[in-house]
DNA sequence: CTGAGCTCCTGGGAGC
DNA sequence: TGCTCCCAGGAGCTCA
């Protein structure tokens, strides 16, 4: 579900309401696993300290606690909400974190595609789930043209699938990725080695666009996505190509195409976009 | 090493 | 109404 601008959302509305830095009064689990399984020992680990700041990496949220930070990946499905003590309890609240300002963290997610660990001081950014993950795309000094065409110029497979590879630019998904590509002109299909240096400059400023105009939107929300503070995303209805198969190109009138491009749905403009 | 395909899981929508 | 099938914002793993 989430990619950068949503999770970027998501954190934003997590930091507003964690502003005075409550401390962590217990972690309950509901569930045995996620993706990966959840570990009891957090609770004892991580109650009593404070929640000091929220960061986002890639597709991250990082609890930043007393001596460490609590990972979370929302996968496929998943979704924070800040809530009373005593508010709803839905299917599939799998995580809560209770505060001592009364207030509660609760995760939601019905696939359980999702990551909650505990990552130490020692370990935190060297972690397995941080440690190769590719420039974030607002960081010009890492990603940009030079970068971008360098790491190109040596793929063989579809710049659809390039895109994708948290370790060549961490936070796209699939939703801007068909995004920043129909604005690029460059189909989906087209081979990494293929796209020139002046295209990767287009690129890399079309994937900071979409990216930044899906933050202010609030996201995208195709289902089940929702922010922090419970609101939908608006971004959905600004989507030039993704879900858009046989309607009409809003620049050059063809009818959108779609194709399955590493085990992800494709949508592109066969004239626009080469 | 690289890329394609499978896998984890639930729920919503389409089609019959 | 109800059943079945297919698909979904991710990403790690296996296999050729």
């Amino acid at each position: 579900m989430p990619e950068l601008p949503e999770v970027e959302n998501v954190k934003r509305d997590l930091a507003i309401a964690l502003k005075h830095n409550p401390k962590i009064n217990q972690i309950l689990f509901n569930t045995v696993r996620l993706r990966t399984k959840l570990d009891a020992k957090i609770n004892s680990i991580v109650c009593g300290m404070k929640i000091w700041s929220l960061i986002r990496r890639a597709k991250y949220i990082l609890f930043e606690v007393d001596n460490g930070f609590l990972l979370s990946h929302l996968g496929m499905s998943g979704s924070w909400r800040v809530q009373g003590s005593n508010g709803d309890k839905l299917k599939h609240d799998h995580i809560l974190i209770k505060l001592s300002d009364g207030n509660m963290l609760v995760y939601h997610d019905p696939r359980r595609f999702g990551v909650f660990e505990w990552l130490p001081n020692k370990v935190s950014m060297s972690s397995k789930w941080l440690i190769h993950l590719g420039p974030e795309p607002f960081d010009a000094s890492e990603f940009n043209t030079e970068y971008l065409h360098k790491k190109l110029s040596v793929k063989k497979n579809a710049i659809k699938s390039a895109l994708l590879d948290q370790k060549l630019v961490a936070g796209l998904g699939n939703i801007y990725v068909n995004e920043a590509l129909f604005l690029s002109n460059i189909s989906p299909l087209r081979k990494s080695f293929r796209v020139t240096k002046f295209e990767s400059e287009i690129l890399v400023k079309n994937i900071r666009l979409v990216l930044q105009k899906a933050i202010d939107s609030g996201g995208s929300t195709i289902r089940d996505y929702r922010r922090g503070n419970g609101n939908t995303g608006n971004f959905q209805n600004q989507f030039k190509v993704y879900g858009r198969h046989g309607l009409l190109c809003l620049s050059c009138k063809s009818k959108i195409k779609s194709k399955v491009i590493a085990g992800r749905s494709s949508f592109w403009c066969p004239k626009c976009q080469k």
